[in-house]
DNA sequence: TTTATAAATTAACCTTATCTTAATCTTTGA
DNA sequence: TCAAAGATTAAGATAAGGTTAATTTATAAA
């Protein structure tokens, strides 16, 4: 059933990853980025309920649906307690499971198409564009990815750290400074235009954008 | 079965709005901001999908819960591609969809506790701000963390050196007496504002600040 | 491929908030 | 009363953040 629901994905246009047991499941979630993982309950090594719990514990947003041959209401509600956003009990229908992924995925993708705004700042996630005031303004590829965490986050105070680990791939291996200098020059654009300082510096914890 | 589910959430300690049509349904949509609305697809007036596009179109990140009659895949998908999170047929057991309502409400939850607040004293977590007697204050990083260490900590003594453990990166090798300014720091800003003295010295073991 | 251009990073330097230390003063309990 | 624990103050040390400019890297055009 796994070999014939990768291919079936595939042939969607989906990009697939497969785990035979409990232990790859857990190791696979742990160390890649998935927008839904399709966990079967009944697996080798590791139980998927206690995959679950470790998926969980690492990530508070990921999706995640269960399948089982167990189709009590008992077992369902075991499920979603535990964590998973959806049930569905085998035998299933693939177009079911297919609509249910993409009704997960949805919102994740939705919100990438919508535009951001806070403080008259309004970003367009899907062209790369930010007006401010009426003015479209360029900013190169790393301004905007801050400028966009920053905004995605206003109201919360980002440190240094987390913006290099979203902004930046994970394998680089960067200091600080060049934040700083980004943060700097990012500032620099939006004080022309807005005439205040938009981005706060939290001494000691790091950068903010105020929620209105 | 309206009033039947209503009863049967109430008794559950949900707090709970009903329509009977698919305007009011729109209507309360527009007008309230609900954790999950449960949809019946079947209504008068207006139909559920129509309801749901609204819905939708209005706010992408609510949640919706499908509840219908129709029980085909094609239905379901049509159900869940439209924009509902979740779609249960006809019979349904109330358990489910309880344990359903549970899984789409608990990511909004698990967001929502940011602050910690006692005596007066609130503390914002994710902005880093101290908020006494509707005053903000800002503390730096050293204070607010002892601060925010006492808080959670509340009703116990804690000693410097559970501070030290908690409040410094733990290579440092510091003397006790840095707590004490730092303590004393504290206490003239709170002073200021509180009236009264937040933080007790229990002399030989340390710090507190008293449970309300 | 080479060249021109834009962007990202680093380095150097500056300012200033914050932290620590030491000296001194105050309180507390035997 | 008097040690010991704790509090306060102020001064020097430290580290966080800002800015500018130079260097390196990536990207696009010829």
């Amino acid at each position: 059933m796994l070999s014939a629901l990768k291919r079936g994905f595939i042939k969607k246009g989906y990009t697939v990853d497969t785990a035979c047991d409990g232990i790859t499941a857990s190791y696979l979630a742990e160390t890649n980025v998935y927008d839904v993982i399709v966990l079967d309950l009944n697996l080798p090594k590791k139980d998927g309920l206690e995959v679950l719990e470790e998926i969980r514990s690492r990530n508070e947003n990921q999706k995640v649906i269960i399948l089982s041959a167990r189709s009590s209401v008992s077992d369902k509600v075991l499920g979603l307690d535990t964590g998973a956003n959806d049930y569905m009990s085998k035998p299933f229908d693939f177009l079911e499971l297919e609509a249910r992924i993409r009704s997960l995925a949805r919102r994740e993708y939705a919100q990438k198409d919508t535009t951001l705004s806070v403080q008259g700042i309004v970003i367009n996630t899907k062209n790369k564009k930010i007006t401010v005031n009426e003015t479209v303004i360029n900013f190169p590829p790393k301004e905007y990815a801050i400028l966009e965490y920053l905004v995605k986050n206003c109201g919360k105070v980002v440190s240094s750290e987390e913006l290099i680990d979203h902004v930046w791939k994970s394998d680089v291996d960067l200091f600080s400074v060049s934040v700083k200098v980004h943060i700097s020059n990012i500032r620099k654009k939006l004080l022309k235009l807005c005439g205040k300082e938009v981005i706060k510096t939290v001494r000691g914890f790091g950068y903010m954008i105020e929620k209105e």
